[in-house]
DNA sequence: CAGTTTACCTGATGA
DNA sequence: ATCATCAGGTAAACT
């Protein structure tokens, strides 16, 4: 089962610095769908994906076009922040793998298999509950919704407010980047910085931010 | 096959700042054999920790009685000194790992493990030869000899110069971290500042150090 | 470059 | 049902 790509408009990306209360899940539900969502690209999610790697591999050239690392960023990787239709957030851990040269959602993923029921056995009722999510030959989609990719200031989205979308969920690039790296004495992992957008509206605070979607 | 726990006397820890040659560690097991050592704590150790993880880890419980970290040596660790029964030195970078919440000893550990035929696979012929080491059900046991736990001034032993022994071993908590941590641009680990003990003889000079008697 | 070391992470378990 | 602990992992830097 697929996604349908849907048209971007200039809907504030709306920020989710804190698991919003249940009336913001909505509202933010309700801006999601008014908004029409830029596709960025499908993955099949292999058994690998899903299993006891606790990772999936986002392919090269989508990562590359999409969530580009930069060498500031490269190192640690970026903390990027989910949410799925509910509006209930996810955070995953992104980042370069050098050793197979790849980039890969690592922490906080395997998390979110395991609720999505996205595992190989159960890749009927997974399919069946969730369509827009994945199993082996079912299609992971990203649809954009934003432009948030670049950490340059120079490679910055024009004016328009956008979204990320990923599985159809929200995806934001928190620039603070808190709690799971939260150990005494540890810097937190610098999260990618993204420029605010010129237009947008309702984007919490002054807090620069990207988001993804996750149509679940 | 389990240590019997020796009452402490006044034996002097003898100081090992540098691998002492064949005479004093004659010398240092005389020493501890004339001591009776305080019972610290026993560890059944995992195949985890004579595995390929080169780390052994450290209940919770007793690294906090026993090898307290403060917040001066928490982020970097302690660089510990033991000595087996030979009198030959052994060092372990000692730390706390946020991520696991766990305390472990690190670097050097891996070589005892080799060293001492600390494997999964030698277990019966380790525990033969090395009866106070371990495997899988067989105890490990810390015996204390002295009383260096505790950085703080106001913890340290009363007057008796003691020393504590970890798998009947010497340990010495050096005050001075060197060699090891010499990375480029890196600070070497702080070694745990103990109190040098009030009647202590033949500690060699002014360093503060506690012992670790592996027997082995 | 192969092995070591550091620093991450997670699931199982039990209080 | 939480939560802390720890056995068992991985990734990447370093030697």
């Amino acid at each position: 089962m697929e996604f349908t790509a849907i048209r971007a408009s200039t809907a504030a990306a709306a920020g989710c610095s804190s698991p919003p209360p249940a009336a913001d899940h909505k509202a933010e539900e309700e801006a999601a769908g008014a908004v029409e969502k830029e596709h960025m690209f499908d993955k099949v999610v292999t058994p690998s994906d899903v299993g006891k790697l606790n990772r999936l591999v986002i392919p090269k050239q989508h990562a590359e076009k999409y969530f580009p690392l930069d060498t500031s960023s490269t190192d640690k990787g970026l903390l990027l922040s989910f949410e799925d239709r509910a509006g209930k957030p996810w955070r995953f851990r992104y980042s370069y793998w050098n050793s197979s040269q790849s980039y890969v959602m690592t922490k906080g993923w395997s998390r979110f298999v395991k609720e999505k029921r996205l595992d190989a056995g159960d890749t009927q009722q997974y399919h069946h509950q969730h369509p827009s999510l994945v199993l082996e030959s079912v299609p992971v989609r990203m649809s954009m919704a934003a432009a948030p990719a670049h950490p340059e200031p120079s490679a910055v989205a024009t004016s328009g407010s956008k979204r990320v979308r990923l599985f159809g969920v929200n995806l934001e690039c928190a620039a603070d980047a808190e709690e799971d790296f939260s150990g005494p004495g540890r810097t937190a992992t610098t999260a990618l910085q993204l420029l605010s957008p010129a237009s947008s509206s309702s984007s919490s605070s002054g807090k620069a931010r990207c988001s993804l979607n996750l149509d679940l």
